[in-house]
DNA sequence: CGCCCTTTTGAAGAAAATCAAGGGCAGTGG
DNA sequence: CCACTGCCCTTGATTTTCTTCAAAAGGGCG
């Protein structure tokens, strides 16, 4: 659980107390193999939970049969924050890796948001950052290949937060399926598109690996702030 | 405020003890012309506010200078929750009629929340219920029409939940322009769309009226549930 | 080896953007 | 009262972007 205390520190600054009811927030862990549906639509968990290792990803059935990924989870990350108010989940989340999850009984979650105001603005912050980065997702998708440029930015910037992110380099187990689920486009689109990030030497994706040489390169050809990711701890 | 206290119980059931504490917020009103900016993209807004009457929308500038608008407010909504936690912006928000707000100041609504519970889950599933129609204007922006259908069904249920559509028909201020910025598309091709419908018997705008004669049969044609806009109250 | 999944590339077709022009309507000012 | 102006809606023609269909090559793994 040590990504999500690290996480939590990162979005809010935490007094003592907040801290320490943090820590001592009852968990369990729950392994699960890769390309699982590990919450299903529909679902109303009684459970918080978080991702503790792996990558995992929500998304939707369209009428049509085709899948839609509306957001990309990597360690540290919540999902199922539905469960504090107890609503019903109107999507689903499925592995990408084998993922290691860390699950949270929704009363203790609520209780450790009531005595520890900290952890109730982290909660928020993880909300709002995941609403930004939904409304990024919906700014961008008008050209594809600054959609696939921004995705990337945006990734790298997560990875490099949470120290993956080695020379460039980043393992991601995205294919290009799941980049054109992600982006709204077709497998094939995204593949030209890749090629030409490749060929302008901007980004390469190969066997689940990304690299981006220049990441100040990148960014500017997509106009990425990273701002929006953390909306600066200031409370 | 009645909007206001309306949708809460819309949201969640609240005890006494959560509705004596929502009727006595403090609170003040705040009036705006139309077309206003309202709030900015990086203020540190020290209020959360209520839309009271009118209709506003959240918005980004692009690099491109383009606008695009990633969500609509009607009377009822909350905005700028982020008071709550006290993050930044990272959207602006306009009004497209003159609107009244309700303002709460930062500490009174975390106080709130803090001892009535069922405030604080108000707060969490209004900010489900954003995301999940952010979320479902990610997932309806692949084709044209669709999008367009699946908005105005968005809108006629929204507007039936504060009783403003009479047989068939509700004001919406939204002209081709609005209707582009907000499903990523031009306003010619909006205006294409519109045709369509129009000649499908299916929807009609006209002079800021929209007026949908079998709201069944457009439901139908863009597969519209509804169920994602309030997640049922059980809490 | 052979199979499946993923990536790659080509060619044709559909969808939406762009460019361009005209019309209706309300408000403004002569 | 009427011309003028600005905004919004409408329609057509052309071009760009993305999808669809199709085929082939690479790579990991039983």
């Amino acid at each position: 659980m040590q990504a999500f205390y690290d996480r939590v520190r990162t979005l809010v600054r935490l007094n003592q107390r907040d801290s320490a009811e943090l820590e001592t927030l009852p968990w369990s862990s729950k392994k699960v193999g890769k390309y699982r549906d590990f919450v299903s639509a529909g679902d109303q968990p009684d459970f918080a939970f978080v991702v503790i290792s792996g990558w995992a990803a929500r998304y939707s059935l369209k009428k049509d049969g085709t899948r839609r990924i509306t957001s990309l989870m990597l360690p540290g990350d919540f999902c199922g924050i539905h469960a504090v108010c107890g609503a019903r989940m109107d999507h689903g989340i499925m592995t990408l890796t084998p993922c290691d999850f860390g699950r949270i009984q929704r009363q203790d979650i609520q209780q450790a948001a009531k005595v520890a105001p900290g952890i109730a603005d982290a909660l928020w912050r993880a909300k709002l950052i995941d609403e930004s980065i939904l409304r990024m997702w919906l700014l961008n998708h008008d050209d594809a290949l600054h959609a696939l440029s921004h995705l990337l930015c945006e990734l790298h910037a997560r990875a490099s937060a949470i120290n993956i992110v080695q020379e460039g380099r980043f393992h991601a187990p995205l294919t290009q399926v799941h980049l054109g689920d992600a982006l709204g486009l077709t497998a094939v689109h995204v593949n030209r598109q890749l090629k030409l990030l490749r060929e302008a030497g901007l980004a390469e994706i190969s066997s689940g690996e990304v690299s981006v040489p220049n990441i100040s390169a990148l960014r500017q050809s997509c106009s990425f702030d990273p701002s929006y990711l953390h909306a600066s701890v200031s409370g």
